[in-house]
RNA sequence: GCCGCUGUAGCUCAGUGGUAGAGCGCACCAUUGGUAAUGGUGAGGCCGGGAGUUCAAUUCUCCCCAGCGGCACCA
């Protein structure tokens, strides 16, 4: 007998040996036919398998969150046979579901187009309308290898090879066409319904690695119905239109042109944000005991070989040779540096923990194809820091940092932040020991800020174990924007060190932490997560004033005398327009306050407001509004 | 860096083996209009760069550069 726990509590005992679709038939008729496979403890398994245990059981159809799962995977399935009738000499490898769909990975000589994705689809409904069933074979390793060589199928053999000893092999099979899966599938092809669509190609290296060939990706989108596939679309179409480089084009932030490919070039508005986000950093900064310090954009080769970088990142300096022949590299990282402004001087444990700022602008030569607007660039400014502290202090400091990261990000809307625990990495400097110290120190720190985190093992810094925190924007999407991370290796290498309290040297432990991370990536963040639309604070240009009637305009340049005297940021508009088209033209451009001025304003000093996003207008007196406009644009910290 | 795609006016995009076109924007003129496009006129292009094929290349071929979508990378 097996004891099953159903999703409204009630629990009930069956034959051993019951399989998913008997189980769901002697609940009712229709459920039977809805269903497309059953979970057990939260995992999914075939309907026509054996029950064999107890748990929580559930009846996986269409409405189940889970069942997307299932649609994805199977239409993955469904394209690799389409693929292969289409191009017979294809070889298939893998196909897995991911975030909002699935990819199959082909090798093939010949690479495809993007109208061959519409004859796949359409190859693809046909198979879905013949509506075969998936059934399941247990096959032996040797059987297995057998049938893939025989086929040509390279990729998979090796995939066969990959699986541990006396692990079930299985293969699925829709009609004429089968492929090595873990399962588990629908019943028939016919389950998957029509709500997918092929979205796009790309290039993937076999199994992730830049030494293995490359195969041909083809992604796509699944859902189980098609007002789903819809609604999907549109909000990949929401999504571009707050793409940050399509609206910085617009807003007239930034541009960016060949002769400097991934570099920015800032307009006015765009670095008054940036400028604003460093004033908003500073006063964070001040308020939390760092000094701010500039240190060198170019240093001595020596220096960044004694440092490590050099070994592990020189491809992806920029060097300069100078005419004495001396070679520097550009800083792609500014804590050599700041360990050479602690190095200045004698430091004692009474000048820890010891902490240094600097908005230092770093280069690395990114590879060509990593560049992507500002989330990706090859010279970016860092809200870089580092704490020279004792290991005993570790663990406050960190503690400290988890608050300051968490406080800021909040003031800028970003209330749900996940942290990432990277550990050491294969290629590191330093022993074991201190790997040992340095990730026990950081795991210290993040429990007793009360966080919970993700292990990413071996993804921290050469020297160091890190703390990634991943901050989630408005329509979902995360960002990975500070670091903490405890290095107990670089100090000693560029012979940093204080006078302990017993008198003797020691070297002091260094945190290097970053908030925002790169400034211009986080400007695109905010771009992005405001759609353009930015708070009072941040927006760079907040008042738009616009006449009606040339009548208004002496009125207007007085506004604009008041409103330059109370700091805020506002452009007129007396061009000969009519005011649909001032308002429109406004609006477009996210300006976030429009004061329209006519003649009746004018007379009784006042002005109506429009906000962007709204149509009500407001009639308010001038002062007033700029008093409680001045107010809106305090920043969060200063409130 | 690797795979694929793209590169025509400030922007979005048509187009052709015989050196180019639209809409928006811009300039000028008229219009003084009350909250998302007033009308008219006009300027604006080495068709990403280089080589080749051809009588002739923006168009075809090759190389390079940049961008886009991924993969790999990300101190």
């Amino acid at each position: 007998m097996v004891s099953l726990t159903f999703p409204d509590g009630s629990v009930r005992d069956y034959d051993d040996g019951i399989t998913g679709s008997e189980l769901a038939l002697s609940i009712s008729k229709s459920l039977s036919k809805k269903a497309l496979a059953i979970s057990l403890d939260g995992e999914l398994q075939d309907l026509a398998d054996p029950i064999e245990k107890n748990g929580q059981v559930g009846i996986i159809t269409r409405d189940n969150e889970e069942a997307l799962e299932l649609i994805r995977h199977d239409a993955a399935h469904v394209m690799a046979e389409a693929v292969q009738t289409l191009w017979p000499e294809t070889q298939v490898t893998i196909g897995p579901v991911i975030e909002d769909g699935f990819f199959y990975d082909f090798a093939r000589e010949e690479p495809f187009s993007l109208d061959d994705l519409e004859k796949i689809e359409a190859k693809m409904h046909e198979i879905i309308k013949k509506n075969e069933p998936f059934t399941k074979e247990y096959w032996s390793r040797e059987k297995a290898i057998e049938h893939f060589k025989a086929k040509g199928e390279n990729f998979k053999v090796e995939l066969v090879d990959a699986i541990p000893e006396g692990e079930d092999l299985k293969m699925y099979k829709q009609g004429e066409w089968m492929d090595l899966c873990r399962g588990p599938h629908m019943v028939s092809t016919g389950q998957i319904g029509t709500g997918f669509k092929l979205l796009k190609l790309a290039g993937a290296y076999w199994r992730g690695d830049s030494n293995n060939p490359m195969l041909q990706r083809i992604y796509g989108t699944a859902w189980s119905s098609d007002k789903e596939l819809k609604a999907y679309l549109h909000r990949l179409e929401e999504a571009e239109k707050r793409d940050h480089r399509r609206l910085g084009r617009e807003m007239d932030l930034f541009h960016f042109q060949e002769e400097a490919p991934g570099s920015v070039f800032w307009h006015d508005k765009g670095w008054r944000l940036f400028q604003t986000l460093i004033a908003y950093m500073r006063r964070r900064q001040e308020e939390n005991d760092y000094k701010e310090v500039n240190s060198p954009d170019m240093m001595d080769k020596g220096l960044w070989e004694k440092s490590g970088h050099w070994e592990k990142f020189g491809e992806h300096m920029f060097t300069t040779e100078t005419p004495d022949e001396r070679v520097y590299c550009c800083k792609p990282m500014n804590c050599p540096g700041h360990v050479q402004i602690f190095k200045n001087g004698l430091k004692s444990y009474r000048d820890l923990p010891y902490r240094v700022a600097e908005f230092g602008k770093v280069h690395r030569y990114e590879p060509s194809g990593a560049l992507h607007g500002m989330m990706r660039v090859r010279h970016f400014t860092q809200d870089d820091a580092h704490v020279f502290c004792t290991e005993e202090q570790i663990t406050e400091e960190c503690v400290h940092l988890n608050e300051m990261i968490l406080s800021i990000y909040k003031d800028f809307g970003f209330e749900d932040v996940i942290i990432k625990f990277s550990d050491r990495p294969e290629k590191r400097v330093g022993s074991d020991e201190v790997w040992d110290k340095s990730e026990a120190a950081l795991k210290t720190a993040v429990e007793k800020a009360g966080m919970s985190y993700e292990l990413n093992p071996g993804e921290g810094a050469f020297y160091g174990p890190k703390l990634e925190y991943v901050l989630r924007d408005a329509i979902g999407r995360d960002w990975q924007c500070g670091t903490v991370q405890v290095d107990l290796n670089l100090p000693g290498r560029l012979g940093a060190f204080f006078i302990g309290s017993d008198g003797d040297k020691a070297h002091p432990v260094m945190i290097h932490r970053a908030m925002f991370g790169s400034l211009e990536r986080f400007c695109g963040i905010l771009i992005e997560h405001y759609a353009g639309r930015f708070p009072l604070w941040l927006a760079p240009q907040q008042v738009a004033v616009c006449t009606i009637v040339s009548e208004a305009e002496p009125f207007a340049e007085k506004v604009m005398e008041k409103l330059k005297a109370a700091g805020l940021t506002a452009t007129l508009d007396i061009r000969n327009e009519k005011i649909n088209y001032k308002v429109r033209e406004h609006s477009h451009a996210k300006v976030p306050v429009l004061f329209v001025i006519g003649k009746r304003e004018a007379e009784e000093d006042t002005v109506s407001i429009r906000r962007l996003g709204s149509k009500d207008q407001e009639v308010v007196n001038i002062d007033e509004a700029i008093a409680a406009l001045v107010k809106e644009a305090t920043p969060p910290d200063m409130r």
